[in-house]
DNA sequence: CTTTTTGCAAACCCTTTGCAAGACA
DNA sequence: TGTCTTGCAAAGGGTTTGCAAAAAG
């Protein structure tokens, strides 16, 4: 652990596992500042930012929204539906040599690669076949 | 050709061709704004976006960063210089069947995904070389 | 003449920041 | 005690939107 042990984090970081899947740092917000008023904004961005930037929790960039925090820490891809906008894992393998790739194609030095899906989730599809 | 054909239109097209490479929408606006100072921030934001629904241009999502906006409009992959913010093409095959394992492994009907590189340029590693 | 597009400014979303007060080690 | 963290509100970047006027077809 990097920093100090602070009650506000400990707070955070077990909210975010309870909501489990993929909150923004607005809505681990609302949980908190719901059961603990005293919290605000800040802190909760300023330690969801810290806590991924130890590896204690993953951060997902999403294309076109809020990052999204991920109480899992290791390397997969997240797929978006583009209805709803829910995001999910996607338990493929990691891209193998994908960045060497990258490399001699670009002549950057890579440091890290995201694939993102966009696609429409399984609640969607059935809520759209039974509308039409 | 979708929408009406506007001089507006054509004005900021032929910008974005002029401007080559991945300009951000603002990009395009300060350069079409110089030379027709009548013409509006919403109307490039909009005609962009216009442009690339028609499929004329491309527009790449930059995790955490402003869209930017693509001459080219066929399918490619990006990397990013974490220094200094320059987007360049990297010209790698498309992934192959990486959608249909998606698809398989979330249950997600996928319609695209995007995969960016995150690395640093040829000219900041100079510079850092030359620094250090 | 009908419909789309424009230009402006204001609104919007998501996130970061300055600062003084408070909590940790 | 010295430093990190908090809470607040305000600012910031990027983009969209409501609306009346103008332009396209």
């Amino acid at each position: 652990m990097t920093g100090r042990n602070t009650v506000q984090r400990t707070i955070i970081e077990d909210e975010l596992r309870r909501l489990a899947n993929h909150p923004t740092a607005d809505e681990v917000y609302e949980a908190v500042h719901a059961a603990h008023p005293s919290i605000g904004r800040a802190t909760v961005y300023r330690t969801l930012g810290r806590l991924s930037d130890e590896g204690a929790i993953g951060r997902v960039r999403i294309n076109n929204g809020a990052d999204r925090f991920d109480h899992q820490a290791f390397a997969h891809y997240h797929v978006r539906c583009t209805i709803c906008g829910r995001v999910d894992d996607v338990m493929i393998p990691v891209l193998d040599g994908v960045d060497e790739a990258a490399a001699r194609a670009s002549g950057y030095q890579i440091t890290s690669h995201s694939l993102q899906f966009d696609g429409v989730c399984p609640m969607c599809r059935e809520r759209a076949a039974t509308t039409a």
